[in-house]
DNA sequence: TAGATTGTTAATCGATTAACAATC
DNA sequence: TAGATTGTTAATCGATTAACAATC
């Protein structure tokens, strides 16, 4: 019942609005036009108007956008209005830093449980949560509600386990393994490829000095 | 003293062809079309064509790309050829995680040391690699040949750390606080936002069940 | 040689920017 | 009301895809 498809670009834009508008709320600004917004963002006021009209007409001519308003409004698209349940499967150093980092729990991504294959790990507690062992992931996805995984194993074990928790119902992928997954086109695939990352990073630094 | 410069569209996609051919190599795969890693990839073989040519003329026709060959070269473009020296602020979870990871030393990215401000960890290792203290950091960096800096500590000292680690000679930066640094513009910044990575998955759960 | 496949030019498509009438 | 600024259409720019001659 979608109208029609927002392009990548502007969805990835999306989150970028929200944190600046959040941080204009903190410091206590009322109301913003697109022209001071896009100085403070360094992108055009064009484009800005042109990504917040594929979604409405937020703003008033002659005053600008409610940053209080727009910033809830982009919440809701962005869908953090809601609560989501998440696991995290791989309770390696990458696996703790992401349950433990809180503000995912502010807007609403809530860490439920932590799995990882090694015994050692099961009883430890990263914050209020347990490291379970993979048997426990069918029942517990199933009674927690649990809409999204992230991914911090290495890239054979990760293919398994996606396949796998697409079966018991997972309906996104935040995969931070070094590999691409192969899933139903229903199930929401988001990568986070550090090394990926670094290696853009490493071509940048190269051709500026050459 | 560069032609003219390549898209950033065309960057982005860079490490993902060497991730595929170094597999192919790994497989014992010697040549390859540009139609079939079209396939592999779920890419336009007109798309790998005209990217690659933005570097020069790796193929052959009637033949296609050597594996071996293509992959060494893409690795010359994106700079893992040779060794960078890195150094990671913030040894939380995250930075830990990062300086465990060895697959960036095989890609010539070697961490040499790893700062924080707590005290309490000083002297603890994570492999060979030592946390110091903050005031080390100008010695530090100047004696080995530092080029590029992860910051995984909170924005507000992200910000600061960032100006300071630049006067000392830094040339590119990792960043993963939820902040975008404003430095002087020869300074590579390549920028991981995981809650913006997080929110875009949230995004398209959203969308997908309408 | 004939077949395969590149490198590259041309055509299409999509995204960004500019412009301005509508309107608060 | 006059000034400001949006929402939106039109113009431009850039990136992707298609097509094909060159050539191994």
């Amino acid at each position: 019942m979608n109208k029609e498809s927002i392009s990548r670009a502007v969805v990835k834009r999306l989150p970028r609005y929200h944190r600046y508008l959040g941080e204009l709320m903190e410091s206590g600004v009322e109301r913003i036009s697109s022209g001071d917004l896009s100085q403070r963002m360094n992108v055009t006021a064009s484009q800005i108007r042109q990504d917040l009209n594929n979604f409405g007409g937020f703003g008033q001519q002659g005053y600008g956008y409610n940053v209080e308003y727009l910033y809830n409004e982009i919440g809701k698209i962005l869908g953090v209005d809601k609560k989501h349940g998440m696991i995290i499967i791989g309770a390696g150093n990458l696996g703790q830093a992401i349950a433990n980092y809180t503000n995912f729990e502010k807007r609403g991504f809530v860490v439920k449980g932590l799995f990882d294959k090694n015994e050692a790990l099961y009883g430890k507690k990263v914050r209020e949560i347990e490291v379970l062992p993979m048997d426990k992931l069918k029942e517990f996805i199933a009674d927690n509600n649990i809409e999204i995984a992230a991914l911090t194993l290495p890239k054979n074990e990760a293919v398994k386990v996606a396949e796998e928790i697409v079966e018991y119902g997972i309906k996104a992928i935040w995969n931070f393994a070094h590999t691409d997954l192969k899933l139903p086109k229903d199930i929401v695939i988001e990568n986070v490829h550090l090394s990926e990352s670094l290696m853009r990073l490493s071509y940048n630094l190269t051709r500026n000095h050459l």
